[in-house]
DNA sequence: CTCCCGATAT
DNA sequence: ATATCAGGAG
């Protein structure tokens, strides 16, 4: 069995049945959260949506919002103006042109303001159960710490990543690397000597800060 | 490449 | 005090 394989066998060992952070209840809740959730913890996005999931319930409701209100209702997650632009942006579009439904493909799903890929794969893996990986920074560190993939550009590393990764396993795949990278390969402090991974791990010890 | 922005860890 | 954090747009 090559490295890579055995990466990823004991990356699906460690977790079994990776499930995401975020609350959702649909696609369209999955959608808001994972565009809230950018340079913000997933606790906070909880916090705010618990609220902001009770009074919007429709892309239709997101649209039709004031975007002054919005902005305060979301502003704990950092970078609000921006995220209210795309939430309110993003179902308007979802109104008008998808029939108020969250689009079940990448091409569809990145035409909307605030979706990049990352978005679009995090909503279809875990809300459709469409297979596809999502490379945020922890899946691109971890990524490239245990010589999975080579490269900076998450595209890029997006697909050497489906290269070697069957695509039925890709959302656990991707769902697992994002876990690993928060709570043991850490940015900051890698919790080497506790990790399962470390025997076939890449990262030179020289490049580890603690 | 820069900007957006609050919360948290260090 | 300040570096960094579940990105994407201009």
């Amino acid at each position: 069995m090559s490295n890579a394989k055995k990466i990823i066998s004991l990356l699906a060992k460690a977790y079994p049945e990776p499930k995401l952070a975020l609350d959702y209840a649909n696609a369209l809740e999955l959608l808001v959260a994972v565009i809230l959730s950018a340079q913000c913890t997933d606790a906070r996005v909880n916090e705010v949506t618990r609220t902001l999931f009770r009074k919007y319930r429709s892309a239709r409701a997101y649209a039709q919002a004031d975007p002054a209100v919005f902005e305060q209702e979301i502003r704990s997650t950092g970078f609000y103006k921006n995220k209210a632009k795309a939430v309110i942006g993003c179902c308007n579009k979802l109104v008008e042109q998808f029939a108020g439904k969250v689009p079940r493909s990448v091409a569809e799903l990145t035409t909307l303001p605030g979706v990049g890929r990352k978005t679009a794969n995090m909503v279809l893996g875990n809300a459709f159960g469409i297979p596809g990986i999502a490379v945020d920074t922890h899946v691109l560190r971890v990524s490239n710490r245990l010589g999975l993939a080579r490269g900076e550009d998450a595209e890029e590393v997006e697909a050497q990543l489906a290269s070697q990764v069957p695509p039925e396993k890709w959302t656990a795949f991707s769902n697992a690397m994002i876990l690993h990278g928060r709570h043991v390969c850490a940015a900051r402090k890698p919790l080497c000597s506790e990790c399962p991974l470390a025997g076939e791990c890449a990262w030179p010890d020289k490049e580890r800060t603690s």
